[in-house]
DNA sequence: CAGTAG
DNA sequence: TGGCCTTACTG
DNA sequence: GCCA
């Protein structure tokens, strides 16, 4: 957690699109229409998908149609479920595995379909397969079709498409919220909402019950939406969710990348240019592939040239001198040790650094530093070390059972990247909250001295503010510190937060993150004439004198879904948060 | 208030 | 060229 | 650092 919550800024805005394009050379995908069956695949590998397709020069509907020259889908049930078995029979569209596009832009060209195609099976969904049939309408020439699509693309259609990229980019200025989001709004919420709230890992029984309960109730609420629809909210519901980690294909760029926002950040205080690194760090994450050429990641938001350079540099020598410049660098190097204590910062690594310290021994011999900066040096090899997700679990499990001992019906779940489902974490967050209003009051107190007396919380770093008994005031209680593993000596870094109830959900989706995910809920939320923080969403009205002013009294929202769904947002699992 | 954290 | 988050605690 |  540590490490990914941080600042966030302006995420990147869609690039201009065709104009510049129009003028490349190797645009291979030019002429393809294509539809993106998204069922089953993580969003961020269809947004990279859908933003090549376009710069190659294809174009993205956002609805299926029988004049598309392409369908790409992740399997045959998916594509069949969206477009139906024989309506894409009857049509002449190439339907394909999304490995095409990937091996596509590896091999920088336009490659043989025939081994990418997906069958569709004639009414029985049994094995046999009629390979003659499908393969007679596959070989068709893409460009047959193409052309004859590309006639029928109206500029009204080439909009959507835009509005498509400028929503799937940025999720900023989502005023605009296009037909293809809000219709998979609509459909998909509910249900996904039921199941994300099933997911929660972790959940005492009592609570996972609660939960469900709270769940249910919203879907019931939103019954229409799904009557109207049953057929994609039955395939949403049995979607399989496939890897939730997908391995990192180009740590060779992301590595240095890392570690020089980390430089950047802590040791040199630089956060807009650390966030810039951040940024582009979440991209090239989650690119499909292993980037072998900058012009893979051509026109790539949050890529600009400087970044493009340095990842040339890169691929072409395997060396990124910017880095190894501010390694070599010593002061540099001291600076980054310092800055990575808990509690020390830039200015206070400068400040140790000019009175000649320059190792942590050494720093543990300055008089000066706070009583929370000290617990950090003392345990900082501790706290950067990250922590696996089982015993995350484990350590969650401890917690909930002495806080439902101390408050039955108490709900604690430990969110952060744990709840996002990564297989190591930095910190752990837990969000707490009771459902009836009231017992929460007061808990975090007793919970704290509990666990301390228990040998699990270990040393204090920061205490929040007290929660006021009339409920008045937004406070919520915090605590930040420290706990063991039981039987190990070994520190992590832990926080409590606890939320009024009705509160919750927002402090939930908060902390639940990521912050490029919290970034863009609180713009859309803005855009809408709303404010959205950890505990509310607050419309913004405009008083007597044409101020803004932010309603102190919250939308109500019984669940996570039901902020998403008042922003317009489609619904993400946690482990679907990881943006 | 600056510094720091999430 | 300037903007890129907000809020709250520590000392 | 990126972007409007």
């Amino acid at each position: 957690m540590k490490v990914e919550k941080k600042k966030r800024k302006r995420a990147a805005q869609e690039e201009e699109e065709e104009e510049e394009d129009g003028e490349l050379g190797d645009l291979y995908f030019r002429g393809i229409a294509a539809y993106f069956v998204e069922t089953g695949i993580q969003p961020r590998r269809l947004q990279i998908w859908k933003q090549k397709l376009l710069q190659l020069g294809g174009v993205v509907e956002d609805h299926w149609s029988e004049h598309l020259s392409h369908v790409f889908a992740a399997s045959v049930e998916t594509v069949t479920d969206k477009c139906g078995r024989r309506k894409l029979k009857k049509s002449k569209t190439n339907v394909l595995k999304y490995t095409w596009i990937e091996d596509c832009l590896k091999a920088g060209k336009c490659l043989p379909i025939d081994s990418y195609v997906l069958d569709i099976l004639p009414e029985n969904r049994s094995v046999s397969r009629n390979s003659t049939e499908n393969s007679g309408l596959r070989d068709n020439a893409p460009e047959k079709a193409v052309s004859s699509s590309l006639q029928k693309l109206t500029s009204s259609e080439r909009a959507t498409t835009s509005d498509w990229m400028q929503i799937i980019n940025e999720g900023g200025e989502m005023g605009v919220v296009s037909k293809g989001l809000h219709k998979k709004e609509t459909e998909g919420v509910c249900v996904n909402c039921e199941g994300g709230l099933h997911n929660t890992q972790g959940a005492s029984s009592e609570e996972d019950c609660d939960m469900k309960n709270e769940a249910e109730a919203s879907s019931a609420e939103l019954a229409p939406a799904r009557d109207a629809a049953p057929g994609p909210v039955d395939s949403l519901k049995n979607e399989p969710e496939a890897g939730y980690t997908p391995p990192n294909l180009n740590a060779h760029i992301t590595g240095p990348f890392s570690e020089i926002k980390d430089i950047y950040k802590e040791a040199l205080g630089d956060d807009r240019r650390a966030f810039s690194y951040y940024k582009a760090l979440s991209v090239l994450e989650k690119v499909p592939f292993k980037i072998t050429s900058v012009n893979q990641i051509k026109g790539f938001p949050t890529i600009g040239k400087s970044l493009m350079e340095s990842i040339h540099e890169i691929l072409s020598t395997g060396r990124f001198s910017k880095l190894e410049h501010l390694k070599n660098d010593n002061k540099v190097r001291v600076l980054a040790l310092f800055g990575s204590v808990w509690g020390i910062g830039p200015a206070t690594a400068q400040r140790l650094y000019d009175k000649g310290l320059r190792t942590l021994e050494e720093l543990k011999t300055d008089n000066t530093l706070t009583p929370p900066q000290r617990i950090g040096l003392m345990f900082h090899n501790d706290i950067i070390t990250k922590i696996p997700r089982h015993e995350i679990k484990e350590m969650e499990a401890i917690v909930q059972k002495s806080g439902s001992e101390l408050c039955p019906g108490i709900s604690i779940m430990c969110g952060g990247s744990y709840r996002r489902g990564k297989a190591l974490s930095g910190d752990m967050d837990f969000v707490i909250t009771h459902p009836d209003g009231h017992s929460h009051t007061g808990f975090l107190h007793e919970l704290v001295r509990k666990l301390k007396s228990e040998d699990f919380l270990t040393e204090d770093l920061r205490i929040g503010i007290e929660h006021s008994t009339e409920g008045t005031d937004h406070g919520v209680d915090t605590w930040f510190g420290l706990c063991k593993y039981p039987g190990r000596e070994m520190r992590h870094r832990v926080d409590f937060k606890v939320y009024p109830f009705d509160q919750y959900p927002f402090g939930l989706i908060a902390w639940t993150g990521n912050d490029i995910l919290n970034r863009r809920l609180r713009l859309l939320a803005e855009a809408k004439g709303y404010s959205l923080d950890d505990h509310g969403l607050y419309p913004i009205v405009t008083d007597a004198n044409g101020g803004k002013v932010k309603l102190s009294v919250s939308v109500p929202c019984k669940s996570e879904c039901e902020v998403f769904e008042k922003l317009g947002f489609p619904w993400l699992e946690p482990h679907e948060r990881n943006l």
